[in-house]
RNA sequence: CGCGGGAUGGAGCAGUUCGGUAGCUCGUCGGGCUCAUAACCCGAAGGUCGGAGGUUCAAAUCCUCCUCCCGCAACCA
């Protein structure tokens, strides 16, 4: 029997708070486990959060409490918001569990015993202040993500994965199954840009940090975060090296990750080839989505576009919230949530299609019969097409879902719900109430609409849980498995339906926004207050004045200016720093052209090591100063002399 | 010439595999109805399908070139 359905959710960084963007997976992959539920199968949902890593102890130390401490603050705080969205998950994994690492060290000894892991030197970058490495792709603006500084190129102890051994399999089992990766467009990128070019080895260890799970054999060395995040998935069901678990062997290989676009990579290639060293099944499909941005932009504090799911749901309720959510989402493109939007759709198709449709049939039934339901008895030719629409939108429904098309699945939910109200111009039971003889008629009109009511929220439940068991109610019909969708008329007459609430109450657009802001602007009076207050940047550590000395701050002319060839990034400056010439390569051809900066006078980095970048040399950097997401060169007065020491 | 995706009425999307009246939701305008949450139903306006060429009886769809956006990669001293 292959009706076990096992899915998964990334684990969330247990860092900070997630906003609705990030819980756009959660959502929908609830919305993807109840659909598989409803359809009988045994379904196993995971989630959890990633607790381990730098960052964590980090912001542990900041708040002078226990890694561990900071790490249960805020994975309760994200249970509480799942639990608040209405999530389904049926485990919720910490990767601080005894069980998930006690595994994770079977696993990394059985990976070194049978030499998939190795030891070797790691070449990074390092921030000393921060005491901290970086790998290439980590650095912001090629300096520490953390505290902004410049980093250097370090070496230290640590164990590599033999990832080039399985590259060729891994290319194979790819291009073999068609399906893994899910919208196939990734699986190009994966494949061109990871895959073909050949697979660097990884590091999967570090002495850099404390906080994780210790190499069993080598105390010194915890354990990074790839072959520690990524096993959440078996150790959440009893995966053991030693010997499995009963739901192990029954739920594994999951049938899809649901993940997000960014972290595609480790789940289509480093995953699949640890899996793959550990003789386990690959998982039957991986899901990229896409992001829900704020506006056009992604989510971020500095913007300041962040949103959370617990305010919006004060606004628009849980089931608002995930029908956004899941209705606005294209399917491999990233969808976008705004304020205004987000009441347009709750308004069009929540209060005015579905809620009213709901309203309206109850209150006509309690109007014209107190409540009773009558038999379809008196059937017309208008009948049909109703009872159709509403039979040939359970397979739409399903072909939709079974592909993760969420919105398009709604859509035809609401397409329904569209052409009952339509039936209810058509047969105009307000005209047949007023005909004693059409009685019968007027009875099977209602009954036929809340049979239609009864599929669309059987069909809602996996979006919208509690807003099908308020309909139920209101039509006061229990009957909900998927199998009461295969025919139409499973409502029994004689009961009566319940009191017409309405299920959505449409939204003042003006009143609301209004609203809104104010909150918005409160916000932002005591975030600024509390910003404020603690003025010592995060992850810096504070330096005496000889550190600061170390340092050369020249002002300098600037003569000459290109672009960097084939880079998108770089600029390439001919500096007067008033002992002659010399060349800088900066990283903001974003933000200016190089017109914009000959004759100019900025502050320069002099004592810096020279640099390659993109094959350019560089001897020097020049000072700029992030501005949200934009990058602003400071510029000097024109009236000091190139030269000048800067302190 | 690093890899990939996209450009369709005011907005957001479908249609492109396997050429043949350009479709859906929202918005706008006009009408209808009164059971209902100023809701619902009907009708209309609005698109030379990013641009230029080509193949064809026929191109949003196939081919070539170009422009602009977005991911990934590289790069950010």
């Amino acid at each position: 029997m292959s009706d076990k359905f096992y899915l998964t959710t990334a684990i969330a960084y247990a860092s900070r708070f997630p906003h609705v963007g990030n819980d756009y997976e959660i959502i929908f992959t609830d919305s993807i486990a109840r659909y598989n539920r409803l359809l009988g199968k045994d379904v196993f949902m995971l989630t959890g959060t990633d607790e381990h890593g730098q960052k964590i102890e980090n912001l542990a130390a900041e708040n002078k409490i226990q890694p561990k401490e900071y790490a249960n603050r805020i994975s309760s705080s994200i249970i509480d918001n799942y639990k608040m969205l209405n999530i389904s998950n049926n485990k919720f994994i910490r990767t601080t569990d005894e069980e998930h690492e006690k595994v994770v060290q079977k696993v990394f000894a059985k990976l070194y015993e049978q030499g998939d892991i190795y030891k070797s030197e790691y070449e990074g970058w390092y921030c000393t202040p921060c005491e901290s490495f970086w790998t290439e792709t980590q650095l912001k603006d090629g300096c520490c993500p953390d505290c902004g500084r410049p980093v250097q190129k370090t070496k230290e102890e640590a164990y590599f994965f033999r990832m080039s051994k399985y590259q060729d399999w891994l290319l194979d089992y790819i291009e073999k199954n068609p399906e893994f990766i899910q919208p196939v467009s990734r699986r190009r990128e994966m494949v061109n840009n990871f895959l073909k070019p050949g697979l660097q080895d990884l590091c999967v260890s570090r002495t850099s940090f404390t906080w994780g799970v210790q190499v069993p054999f080598d105390p010194k060395h915890v354990i990074y975060v790839w072959i520690d995040a990524l096993l959440n998935y078996i150790t959440a069901i009893g995966y053991d090296p030693d010997g499995s678990s009963e739901q192990f062997e029954k739920y594994w290989p999951a049938d899809v990750h649901i993940i997000g676009k960014d972290i595609l990579r480790f789940h289509t290639i480093y995953w699949p080839i640890m899996l793959k060293a550990l003789g386990v099944p690959l998982p039957k499909k991986v899901f990229g989505h896409p992001w829900l941005l704020s506006g056009e932009d992604k989510m971020s504090k500095s913007k300041g576009n962040v949103m959370y799911s617990k305010d919006l749901a004060k606004y628009f309720g849980v089931d608002g919230v995930r029908y956004y959510a899941l209705s606005e989402m294209p399917y491999a493109q990233d969808g976008s949530i705004t304020y205004q939007s987000l009441i347009a759709k709750y308004n069009s198709d929540l209060a005015n299609t579905l809620g009213n449709l709901v309203n309206r049939t109850v209150a006509m039934s309690r109007k014209y019969f107190d409540g009773e339901i009558l038999p379809p008895a008196a059937v017309e030719a208008v009948d049909e097409e109703l009872r159709q629409t509403a039979l040939d939108t359970v397979p739409k429904f399903c072909a939709c879902m079974d592909e993760f098309r969420t919105s398009d699945a709604l859509d035809a939910i609401m397409a329904l719900a569209r052409r009952s109200n339509k039936y209810i111009d058509e047969t105009t039971p307000w005209t047949l109430a007023k005909d004693e003889d059409k009685k019968a008629r007027l009875g099977t009109v209602l009954y036929n609409l809340l049979e239609s009511i009864r599929f669309i929220a059987v069909m809602v439940s996996p979006f919208m849980p509690a807003t099908c068991d308020a309909i139920l109610e209101q039509i006061n019909c229990g009957i909900r498995d998927f199998g009461s969708l295969k025919a139409f008329g499973a409502i029994k007459a004689g009961s009566k339906v319940g009191t017409p609430t309405p299920l959505f109450n449409r939204i003042d657009e003006v009143k609301m926004m209004t609203e809104i802001e104010k909150e918005i602007e409160e916000e932002s009076k005591e975030t600024q207050k509390a910003s404020s207050k603690k003025e010592v940047p995060e992850g810096v550590a504070q330096i005496g004045i000889e550190d600061f000395a170390k340092v050369s701050l020249k002002v300098a002319l600037i003569k000459e200016c290109e672009k960097v060839e084939k880079s998108d990034k770089l600029l390439k400056l001919i500096l007067d720093d008033g002992e002659g010439s010399r060349q800088v390569v900066s990283g903001i051809a974003k933000w200016y052209r190089p017109e914009d900066l000959i004759g100019r006078k900025i502050i320069l980095v002099a004592n810096l090591k020279p640099a390659k970048l993109r094959g350019v040399e560089s001897n020097g950097m020049i000072l700029a100063a992030d501005a949200g997401e934009d990058v602003r060169v400071i510029f000097a007065d024109d009236s000091i002399p190139q030269g000048s020491k800067v302190r």
